[in-house]
RNA sequence: CGGGAUGUAGCGCAGCCUGGUAGCGCACCACACUGGGGGUGUGGUGGUCGUCGGUUCAAAUCCGGCCAUCCCGACCA
């Protein structure tokens, strides 16, 4: 990729009140989104890098874990949250509209209905459990009051999950395998994350948990024991008009230690959903005796592009954000100073770029007529982990700068940068 | 929906109090210089001041309605 041809329109300032949550900003300042109205954001090309590198690995992770990839419809019809019961309990949250010939729809907040119908449809006996299906798709709530750019935007790009049982027992046996799914995503990312019990909601069900990325602008606040594995979501510690700072300190209910308070930010959360769909919508199978049985169901979300804002809420620093290599747009760019006065930077450059890019790096060359100050500052920005320079020590002394984005410095020539990365 | 705030050039802002020909910085275009931490110079482009109405000889400025956006709250994967 070049720079010089590649879209990235970085800020150097962003409106005062774009700039309250420092991932929003650095994801506007960057080039990575831009807002197309409150809530509703559109991806440019290096969002949309890190967005699909994030997926990704999601995606492979749901593959280990024995999950089959589905894709349902955004557009849902009122019939099914009838039958689910939920047409009226979910509030103006659920965008209604009707067709031209006035029949009721939803934008789909989640897809429980659709997946649930889908089943009960197509599957008839317990030898075709359990199933395990997943989708990657744009989900869309009318939040109240959307805030903090895409950590809690209108419509937003989520994984969601749904596993189908003849019994309790083997439903708690794909919770645990997705608990690790899940788990291993996030250290794949290389983020710091808690597992925390949680309430399960407006979704309904029996037992749920919730994976918190940590970080100081967390909207959650979670109670954690200091010396065992122990974490709650502090609202369900709290009684009446408690603070949930009150509870630092305190014993922790595992008799483990003292809590700590600490702010998160929900990237996932694994539901035990029991037969409460199934029994709505009338979703059974045959069981070994010829029985008509409710299946049992889970359902497993992960914020997609939450996770993109999460890991900016918990690493960057005054120069911008500092990307995991996992989900690094960009591997490493290169970047040129003078090189329209020196064809030797040029040229040089170049074969670097094929040759890098030809052993599967990911690169980007920074081959803007800019100076080095522009260009590094924006390579900063943008968080991409590491930068060669081909400057002044390259036309003298064929040596090339390697400017990692912690700041350190290593001198080089062309042949040893490979080793370096 | 309650409370608070904002809306002026692509972006960030000043001007509004005290009405009188719309400004600054950045960006952008041209040329030259420069080329290791957002460089310099010269010359340019770009705005029905969110919108509708009212007051006035005259409104970005005063008054009212509406819309949009942000923050706090209730709500929420």
């Amino acid at each position: 990729m070049l720079w010089s041809n590649y879209f990235i329109p970085t800020l150097k300032d962003t409106a005062a009140e774009d700039s309250q949550v420092i991932s929003n900003s650095l994801m506007l300042k960057s080039g990575m989104i831009r807002k197309t109205a409150s809530g509703i954001y559109t991806w440019l090309p290096l969002g949309l890098r890190v967005l699909n590198k994030v997926e990704n690995i999601v995606r492979e992770e749901m593959n280990n874990a024995g999950a089959h990839e589905v894709l349902m419809p955004m557009v849902q019809p009122k019939d099914l949250w009838d039958e689910s019961e939920r047409w009226n309990k979910f509030g103006p949250e659920l965008l209604r509209f009707k067709d031209r010939h006035d029949r009721d729809f939803c934008l789909g907040p989640t897809h429980e209905e659709v997946i649930t119908d889908l089943i009960k449809n197509n599957v008839k006996s317990y030898r075709e459990l359990p199933l395990n299906i997943y989708q990657i798709q744009t989900k869309f709530r009318d939040e109240i009051r959307p805030r903090y750019g895409v950590m809690r935007s209108r419509e937003f790009l989520m994984k969601d999950s749904y596993s189908f049982h003849l019994s309790e027992e083997c439903l708690e046996d794909t919770y645990q395998i997705m608990r690790k799914a899940y788990s291993n995503i996030l250290k794949r990312i290389g983020l710091n994350f808690k597992i925390v019990k949680a309430d399960s909601g407006a979704i309904g069900g029996d037992r749920s948990e919730e994976f918190h990325v940590l970080a100081e602008n967390g909207e959650d606040t979670l109670a954690v024991s200091d010396s065992s594995d122990f974490a709650v979501n502090a609202e369900l510690l709290l009684e009446n008009d408690q603070d949930a700072q009150s509870l630092e300190g305190q014993k922790s209910p595992d008799g483990n230690g003292l809590l700590e308070i600490t702010k998160g930010i929900e990237v996932g959360h694994i539901f035990q959903l029991g037969k409460l769909y199934s029994e709505n919508m009338n979703a059974t199978v045959l069981d070994d005796s010829g029985t008509a049985k409710n299946m049992h169901m889970g359902c497993y979300g992960v914020g997609i592009s939450r996770i993109v804002a999460a890991s900016i809420e918990q690493n960057f620093d005054e120069k911008g954000i500092i990307w995991p290599k996992s989900i690094s747009p960009f591997n490493l760019s290169i970047i040129t100073i003078g090189a329209d006065k020196d064809k030797n930077i040029e040229a040089s450059s170049k074969k670097l770029y094929q040759d890098l890019s030809q052993k599967g790096f990911e690169v980007i060359l920074d081959d803007r007529n800019d100076g080095f100050g522009k260009k590094i500052k924006d390579n900063e920005l943008v968080g991409i982990p590491l930068s060669i320079v081909f400057g002044k020590n390259f036309s003298e002394n064929d040596e090339v700068e390697i400017i990692f984005r912690d700041g350190k410095k290593i001198i080089s020539t062309i042949s040893k940068v490979e080793e370096i990365i």
